[in-house]
DNA sequence: CGGATACTTGACAAAGTTCAATCGCAGTGG
DNA sequence: CCACTGCGATTGAACTTTGTCAAGTATCCG
């Protein structure tokens, strides 16, 4: 379900992923040992839907997506934040079992999922750096399960906090790119307690809110605190 | 932690999983292409510690485990039930994530984490059935994700029941190997409120409870419908 | 039979949700 | 430039669901 054209613009990684690094190039990206094609999307649009034939593998290149599950009565479940860098694609079966859409305007790289696996047919390394990024999404999503099973709300708004302010290398402030519902969604919390919690930590001194999207951290260490236990 | 010993005894497979089924043998057992080593485990026993380094994989033959992470005051979240067929100790980095208990007694087949990975560079189909390993425990972590986050106690009791079922490969019978902490603890619940949702499904009609570990499903229709919904 | 363990039940408390109203800000048009 | 509009975020109050604590029952096993 692509929505949006290819754009002819170079990309640049803003982030090296350890050993699977990819260079910026006119047309083409390099994306495990293969030529990733680029696509550009607007904010809001869909790039892969629930159900989908899982055709293509995808790296962020820059933006922000998220990865939806839906249930009945509109209930919704983001599974991940997808920031520069990391995949999204990888299915077990045929088909994608969750929607993946543009929180920001989005660059991606995209190679066929056939393709990748006959490289990792041929190419040990490759073979190795798809488990390996397989494997590293199942690490998040066994660490978030824990937070959605176990942690309270101001245990999941710290955890979320301290999360996004690892990745997006700061210590003291972050630039949330998702709304409050989207925050909500994927920490299994209405949009509501979310905005309370994070007044909360506001009235306790922990973080600031200049504006609401823009989070500063006034004491990381309380933060760690509330996250880790 | 291997604290318990490698039993002589032939191991026999009770379910096969698709292509990799695996076939048994006296003393060791093909387990992706390698000669897998078989070890015994007693109820309780822990198979795998959190933080341990991260040296087997592992398939279970017979018996349920479960996969522990634990926070502070003692709360647990339980990431999957391990029945026959089922893998662990793929982990994305050097240390293992989470604990493995047994919960019933337990026979696996182990081969070090080395060794698949040499076997996944010399065989391409051994690579794939690794990734295809890790790609499926991926699916079923995010699907539990959604459970966690974004489902009632009955929807959780339902789809749980429905997946035991399932994996039981029985439409209307299933016996509980775990206890009810262990339930309350995949599900994010209390043991009290596993208890009276039990009670309640059986106050509907829904399910039948001749014992707490052995539920008859009166009505799958009705399971069905929590579940999806 | 006695004791331990697991499970169930009840009464109450707390955390989080729901519903509704309000605020604040960016964009738009007069 | 300022009022108006629309949308996201915040706040309040009532309510629900689930958790907590405590007691009671069932079951297993020596």
């Amino acid at each position: 379900m692509l929505t949006s054209v290819a754009t002819t613009r170079g990309i640049v990684s803003n982030r090296t992923d350890g050993a699977r690094g990819f260079v910026p190039s006119a047309r083409h990206t390099s994306f495990l040992g293969l030529t990733g094609i680029p696509l550009h999307f607007e904010r809001g649009a869909e790039i892969v839907a629930e159900e989908d034939p899982a055709e293509h593998i995808y790296q962020v290149v820059s933006g922000t997506a998220r990865t939806c599950k839906l249930l009945c009565n509109g209930r919704r479940q983001i599974g991940a934040f997808l920031m520069a860098g990391d995949y999204f694609g990888m299915e077990a079966r045929d088909t994608h079992c969750f929607a993946v859409e543009a929180i920001t305007d989005l660059h991606v790289v995209m190679v066929s999922r056939s393709a990748a696996f006959a490289a990792a047919g041929r190419d040990t390394a490759v073979a190795r750096s798809l488990w390996d990024i397989t494997a590293r999404s199942l690490d998040a999503c066994q660490q978030h399960a824990l937070l959605l099973g176990r942690k309270t709300a101001v245990e999941k708004i710290g955890s979320f906090l301290s999360e996004m302010a690892e990745r997006q290398g700061s210590d003291d402030e972050i630039d949330l790119p998702m709304s409050r519902q989207d925050i909500a969604d994927y920490l299994g919390l209405t949009i509501e307690t979310v905005s309370r919690t994070m007044t909360q930590l506001e009235s306790a001194g922990t973080i600031a809110l200049p504006t609401s999207r823009h989070v500063v951290i006034k004491r990381p260490h309380e933060l760690e605190r509330l996250s880790l236990c």
